[in-house]
RNA sequence: GGAGAGGUGGCUGAGUGGUCGAAAGCACAGGUUUGCUAAACCUGCGUACCUUAAUCGGGUACCGAGGGUUCGAAUCCCUCCCUCUCCGCCA
């Protein structure tokens, strides 16, 4: 959500915003609703003053009840008029996307984007190097067949070696990020609806979304939304802010119209796994806490020792919250190319706004906050364990870090 | 799932139809007194929106949410939501 000050003072600058990112709202039509919208305010807080001060008098003149009674039904009328045209304002400004940091690179998709730098050394391998899933499958340490089965296309099982691994990976990271000043959390695996239109998943991504029948719940797309819902309708005080929380969750994800789209192994799937990191900061904190997060994000990666490189998203691939993106891309030798396992946003206060999520600075004013939301790691990053240490015979060699938590150095066929 | 109690300002807690946006206390801010601290005393202190040059002033709305009765509702009626206690079930 923007601030409606910001439309009527500068039409022109949310206007060409909405062009850029080609947003379907039709700007102008809102202004002028909002336009009439204030004129409206007025009468209808004029009419109910008068009828206020009239209603005073009515204990000693009988005869002010029946003016009342005449008022009230205008106002009634200039009422629901002006209700009319608040919803309607209010359903196009959920569709506003929010601004745009000066260094957003323009661009359609991800092809667009732009790499910022390069991590690691691309393993040598002098074979040819297998893909997750075919590793997963030689391994068995994945099973889409029986995540088929028992739930549908796009659920797998890690197994075996494969969930210890990706267990030991998701605790590490957990560790790691409280080693760096995060609060963990476990948060509910489902929110209402406020709380994923407050985090701006809704209206945007409706589609991707698992609703609950029967329930004001969805499944969390992300621990995004419970984490930053977790203050809504609240003031921070300025003394504890940065808060750092971090949490690992399941994610649910319709995908709705991308089958076929990097459909082998678990890439894209409906439900995955992550850890992830929130920043809630004051405004002028929100670029620095932005980078410092990506800088989680590498360190994590190059602590597995995982190559990558890190893109400056463009305009087309940023979701509409978004004020600037950053993407980490892994090398994946079995596909032969650099493919996304995180991304880090930082949404200035486009959900604080949404979801009533302020702070009081030290002269008592109060403001909304920026909330930055990155990745830590996800199943993706396991995969990408995968095919990076994977050896001639098939088997895969545990990073150094996570060693003490698998309890094995390497993962095999059980029979090799 | 069954039975009962309750939702008022940052907190505690008055308030059952009309100067109630709401007593009082706590907390907080400013001031007086004072070697320092503490105490005491005085004053101030909800939020959002509209208006305004203005964080002067004025207006509207808000006492869980939404409806209704009435000239007038925190107070009466209806629906819903939530919290707490006891019982049952249960990881």
């Amino acid at each position: 959500m923007i601030d409606i000050r910001i439309l009527r003072d500068d039409p022109e600058r949310v206007r060409e915003n909405c062009r850029r990112r080609g947003a379907h709202v039709d700007v102008d039509a809102l202004h002028k609703k909002d336009q009439a919208y204030l004129i409206l305010v007025r009468e209808v807080e004029d009419m109910r003053a008068e009828r206020n001060r009239l209603s005073k008098l009515c204990k000693d003149d009988i005869s002010a009840r029946e003016k009342v009674r005449e008022l009230k039904k205008e106002v009634a009328a200039k009422e629901a008029q002006l209700s009319d045209l608040r919803t309607s304002i209010d359903q196009d400004l959920a569709w506003l996307p929010n601004f745009l940091a000066d260094d957003v690179p323009s661009g359609e998709d991800d092809e667009d984007n732009v790499a910022l730098r390069h991590w690691g050394q691309k393993p040598d391998f002098s074979f040819d190097p297998r893909s997750h899933d075919q590793l997963g499958e030689k391994l068995g340490i994945i099973d889409t067949e029986r995540g088929a089965k028992v739930a549908q296309s796009g659920f797998y099982y890690w197994a075996g070696a494969g969930a210890q691994l990706a267990s030991a990976l998701f605790f590490w990271a957990q560790q790691e990020l409280v080693k760096r000043g995060f609060q963990l959390f476990m948060t509910p695996c489902a929110a209402k609806e406020r709380t994923l239109f407050g985090t701006g998943y809704l209206p945007f991504f409706e589609d991707q979304t698992y609703t609950i029948a029967d329930e004001d719940l969805a499944l969390i797309g992300t621990s995004e939304q419970t984490l930053v819902g977790y203050h809504a309708d609240e003031i921070i005080t300025d003394v504890d802010l940065p808060l750092r929380y971090a949490a690992y969750s399941p994610c649910f994800r319709t995908e709705a119209g991308s089958y076929g789209k990097e459909s082998r192994g678990i890439f894209r799937v409906h439900q995955f796994h992550k850890v992830e990191q929130i920043v809630f900061c004051r405004p002028e904190d929100s670029p620095a806490m932005h980078e410092s997060c990506q800088e989680n994000e590498e360190y994590l990666l190059q602590q597995l020792g995982i190559p990558y490189r890190v893109v400056n998203v463009c305009i087309g691939d940023m979701g509409a919250p978004g004020y600037k993106k950053y993407d980490i891309e892994a090398w994946f030798p079995g596909y032969g190319g650099y493919r996304e396992v995180t991304s880090n946003t930082n949404l200035t206060d486009f959900q604080a706004r949404r979801l009533g999520i302020r702070y009081r600075s030290e002269n008592g004013d109060k403001h909304f906050v920026h909330t930055i939301s990155a990745t830590a790691v996800t199943d993706r990053v396991a995969c990408a364990i995968m095919e990076n240490f994977q050896q001639e015979d098939g088997s895969i060699l545990v990073p150094e870090v996570l060693r003490s938590l698998t309890g094995f150095d390497r993962m095999q066929l059980r029979d090799a």
